[in-house]
DNA sequence: TTGCTATATGCGCATATGCGCATATTGTTG
DNA sequence: CAACAATATGCGCATATGCGCATATAGCAA
């Protein structure tokens, strides 16, 4: 239970790796972020999301499966939401980040 | 200059999604944990890794146009370095998210 | 100049991934 | 049962990505 261990294993990269490779694709980060204001059924989400109804319910499964999304199953509905809160904060860092970017290439340019 | 932006750019979702990505190859995990401590040359990680040259510098290059690495020349020598303080939270976050799945795995099945 | 070292790059291959299309599965209603 | 609605899945294709190999470039030394 080492807090912070010094090496990383190939396995525990592999997985680290696999959790970024999962929040890399734009449909999918239009998803979670379609989900930010609460669970919702699939067919809302491909409405909000313009994608097919196919690709969508492979995209929701793949990030249930990554333990990102949760999944419950209601009649004839599937509802999604969020299941690890750590998407907030992960979202908020990148965009954080790249707004920084953005300025920095913003004073480059713009100079003073 | 809006903090939270409601709705995302299609553009914006590609860049946060290539931030990701950069993030999402053991490969690099391994060179930006490598970093951690500071400054390295290319060399020094090709060891520290044990990729071939090749790949080494490859993914460093990449790493440092996304903005995640410094890269400062000397002489012959290349020397990386973290360029994003925010890849620290992100690998504590992606860590302590992973963790926290696994103990949840552990309850579920060796739950007293 | 030649020779050596450190790093970068061109090329090809193997694999992975996202997508669209059609179809299958699941669950509800009559 | 049939008919319908919501979701999932099999298949093929196009593209993207990581890797190894060889080679090219950059910089220092003699």
């Amino acid at each position: 239970m080492g807090p912070k261990p010094r090496y990383l294993s190939e396995e525990a990269l592999k997985q680290i790796a696999r959790r970024f490779a999962v929040l890399s694709e734009p449909m999918r980060l239009r998803l979670i972020h379609s989900l930010f204001d609460g669970e919702k059924p699939v067919n809302t989400l491909v409405d909000l999301s313009g994608g097919t109804q196919a690709n969508v319910s492979r995209h929701l499964q793949h990030l249930a499966n990554a333990g990102v999304l949760n999944r419950r199953k209601e009649g004839l509905q599937v509802f999604y939401s969020i299941g690890d809160p750590s998407i907030f904060e992960l979202c908020e860092l990148v965009c954080g980040s790249l707004e920084q970017e953005h300025t920095k290439r913003a004073a480059a340019f713009g100079g003073d």
